[in-house]
DNA sequence: TATTGTTATACTCTATAACTATA
DNA sequence: TATAGTTATAGAGTATAACAATA
């Protein structure tokens, strides 16, 4: 295998196991949140709920389609975990948390907290080295390294 | 916030960063392998196969049902990108990829490779440093870190 | 005319249960 | 009896298109 050829190698090798560990973090979410009676979609909605949100924006922040996030909405409402509370903008509607709904998102927090794999398995310094190098990964930035 | 309180922040907003990364990969690779016309499971069991293998054993490998495998192959073979052939206990069909199943599988390893954003994004060194830190995570080891 | 949210519908991914053929 | 694969079916998650109200 050539230099060239292994860098590929490893850096596949490294994009498994990022996923991998995501997968992983997701299905702890999952376990987490459905020990609530919670599907995950309506509670991704709702630990973003943090404040009064247009629906628009939650599918901006979900990356999904508006229609999408009425369906998740309406779901919630029934749950009465938020209501729909209009903006100023009489189009918009304000995704809201109920007082049931800021309960249950404390808790869910709080759960999901505890039992973070980042906290688990790192120490605090490792944690400090990994989150710039998450930083860049994000992409925000252009596309910086590899010129060889 | 307390000194702990600050750390469950970080360490949420870590795992948030790492569950975006790891989505903005596989919307990568959906993008990718979508180019050559192939879903993405499909694309999944094809790179998976670089030996033929029982499809319990890619069952395993995928975290999913025995019947979910079946009905992959099944669309794998009428594209005419695997075979079943019997294995020594004939309960096993081990799925083994054609010569056009290699050649896509080559094909879309290539183009994956190409576009790796840990490849794009981080130089050789910072990719030294984050390997560590995955395996860490990943998990295999028991719980380590995090005594204060 | 463009945008917000809604409705109806349909698609993709995946699991469950019952089955068969081996072991 | 336990395991490998299959079949039929159903469910969750999500998108598309057409629409109403508002900007």
């Amino acid at each position: 295998m050539s230099r060239q050829e292994e860098r590929f190698a490893e850096a596949g090798r490294l994009s498994q196991l990022l996923i991998a560990i995501a997968e992983e973090a997701k299905g702890d979410f999952m376990d987490t949140v459905g020990a609530f009676g919670l599907p995950v979609p309506l509670a991704r909605v709702l630990v973003l709920l943090s404040t009064p949100a247009p629906m628009r924006d939650l599918a901006d922040q979900m990356h999904c389609d508006r229609s999408y996030i009425t369906s998740l909405a309406d779901q919630l409402e029934e749950r009465g975990l938020i209501t729909r509370i209009p903006g100023t903008d009489r189009r918009v509607k304000l995704l809201t948390l109920t007082e049931d709904g800021v309960g249950l998102r404390d808790k869910i927090s709080a759960a999901v907290a505890e039992r973070n794999m980042i906290l688990r398995r790192l120490t605090d310094d490792e944690r400090r080295t990994l989150a710039p190098l998450l930083e860049r990964l994000r992409g925000d930035e252009p596309d910086a390294a590899c010129t060889e």
